[in-house]
RNA sequence: CGGGGCGUAGCGCAGACUGGUAGCGCGCUUGCUUGGGGUGCAAGAGGUCGGGGGUUCAAAUCCCCCCGCCCCGACCA
């Protein structure tokens, strides 16, 4: 048992942070609501950019970056943007600091007209685009950006809401709406397959109602992931802004047809938020549980020994095994970069996913639990009593499945083996717990118990401002999506009574 | 912004009511010991007691002002 973790059952959103501090993923910043991404939290972030970039790439877009400043006004030129995102903004009103008459600093330098700390980028880049855009020809415009936003939350949590978060927002402008729309649909896609493929949690692709949407949108997508509480968590989101951006920017082009015309642009982002996910979703109450391919360190080698005889034996043992997995020439490298108790080879260099020997003069005891607690997928024991039986102990993390391992199976293949096996078992577990997690209701007295014990909640349902005002009030639960999957299914609406209502899924959210 | 709570070592806290040499646990450093799931012992380092002012021979402690943080609410593509 971890003692320094509490259980899931005892206080969920402690245990979340415990899991995070106990792996050192983050810290808080000095700066409320703002965090400290700390090199094995960002590692993680680092894997995500890596899958996701090549995604993106993939599918013809490549990467750009517009500046962290936006002037006020740009925000104000779109109605329906202003009104979603005027509350939460940062304002930058000074441009330069002087000393004040107590020793300590003041801002000097009033700006004429303040900036805004981008919270999203559409504004900025819609300006830019007006510039860049002139015919048909130009088009489409496929770019892409990482970087960091800011939006002034009230209340924060690390990784699923802070008030400075890492992101990518692709933005992209088109000629012909149906374009946009494909090309919208497309990067929910790439966001769903990513999340299923490399994070191993399953999502569901839906439409958001016109009360959840993307301020500024005309349409927004998502996929929903399913926590271990049975709370909902949009893990990324597509919109298809029509000409509103456009229009409020005056991204024009001369069309085939020799008339002037508006561009329809799209916008899709995931962000660190999506690290929140991949923990709730997967660690239990030993602390963290990564998924193979997120996790920097694949294997961590523990050695045992008591006498220095004993320590050469194992570590010529270790040396033969290592080296059997990642090369000689790798053994080399690693030694020659070799900084303290902690031997790090590189199993795989295209990822930079690593094998790492803990040399550390720590009992074997405490480090076991701080590789466990880091979510490294599998861990190997070497004694003296492995030397002489020629097995080796290997301990999954994922299901604590413990096996004596012939050495001379140990090969990349093998390893990689069994890699792939956990990232499946990993996803199929999610996605089982989802499955079991979802009810179809057809009353709402029906949803409201189903709504409280958690998970998804599948209905037939006439959403509305109004109506689902109401119902987040009386149950917390939101919709977070008209779900693709149900199709054109049409019935009964839970609410309303009406029929010939559309299947929603409802769920109270992060 | 409304209601509640809290600021003392890196972290978690006691001390305050009743003013009198600033403490405990964890962590850290060093040495010995131990080593197949968080060993044990010993020695040691580490402090503007959130800030400013006041009362007093004397303030972490009493009084006034300010600042910050956390929780609940409002807010949250």
């Amino acid at each position: 048992m971890a003692k320094n973790i509490k259980t899931r059952a005892e206080d969920y959103s402690q245990w979340y942070l415990d899991v995070i501090k106990a792996a050192q993923l983050a810290d808080y910043a000095p700066v409320r609501g703002c965090m400290v991404i700390r090199p094995e939290g960002f590692a993680l972030w680092e894997a995500i950019q890596r899958d996701l970039d090549r995604r993106f790439k993939e599918t013809g877009h490549v990467n750009a970056y517009f500046p962290l400043l936006i002037p006020m006004n740009f925000l104000a030129k779109e109605a329906q943007h202003v009104e979603g995102f005027a509350m939460e903004c940062a304002v930058v009103t000074h441009h330069r600091l002087e000393k004040d008459d107590k020793g300590g600093l003041k801002a000097a330098g009033e700006l004429e007209e303040p900036f805004v700390i981008r919270p999203t980028s559409e504004t900025v880049i819609g300006h830019m685009y007006a510039q860049w855009i002139q015919s048909y020809r130009d088009l489409p415009v496929l770019i892409n950006q990482w970087c960091n936003v800011m939006r002034w939350e009230l209340r924060t949590r690390l990784f699923l809401r802070t008030a400075e978060f890492l992101w990518q927002e692709g933005h992209t402008a088109h000629e012909t709406h149906d374009e946009a729309q494909e090309e919208t649909l497309r990067m929910l896609d790439v966001y769903a397959n990513f999340a299923e493929e490399f994070l191993a949690l399953p999502v569901v692709k839906g439409r958001k109602t016109e009360s959840e949407k993307f301020p500024g949108a005309d349409a927004t997508y998502a996929i929903e992931g399913l926590m271990q509480d049975g709370k909902a968590l949009q893990a990324g989101t597509s919109h298809n802004l029509g000409q509103n951006f456009a229009k409020a920017f005056d991204i024009k082009f001369l069309g085939r047809d020799n008339k002037q015309q508006h561009a329809w642009t799209t916008s899709w982002g995931v962000s660190t938020r999506l690290i929140g996910a991949l923990i709730m979703a997967h660690s239990d109450d030993d602390g963290l549980v990564l998924p193979p391919k997120v996790a920097p360190v694949v294997l961590a080698i523990v050695p045992i020994f008591k006498t220095d005889e004993d320590r050469a034996k194992v570590s010529a043992f270790i040396d033969k095994a290592v080296a059997a997995l990642v090369g000689e020439e790798e053994v080399a490298a690693a030694a020659k970069r070799k900084q303290g108790d902690l031997a790090s080879y590189f199993f795989d260099k295209a990822t930079g996913q690593r094998i790492v020997v803990d040399w550390r003069d720590n009992r074997p005891g405490d480090k076991q639990f701080h590789w466990e607690q880091r979510g490294v997928p599998f861990r190997m024991e070497v004694g003296p009593r492995d030397v002489d039986s020629g097995n080796v102990v290997m301990k999954r993390r994922f299901d604590r499945a413990k096996e004596a391992v012939e050495a001379g199976k140990l090969t990349p293949a093998h390893l990689r083996t069994e890699l792939a096996d956990v990232q499946r078992l990993m996803f199929e577990k999610a996605l089982a717990f989802r499955n079991a997690s979802t009810h179809f209701v057809t009353s709402y007295d029906e949803m409201k118990a189903k709504l409280e014990t958690g998970g998804f909640v599948r209905c037939f349902f006439h959403h509305g401002k109004e109506a689902e005002a109401k119902i987040k009030e009386e149950t917390k639960a939101t919709v977070r999506c008209i779900p693709f999957d149900a199709q054109d299914k049409r019935g009964k609406c839970v609410y309303s009574g009406k029929d010939d209502a559309p299947e929603v899924i409802f769920a109270v959210a992060y």
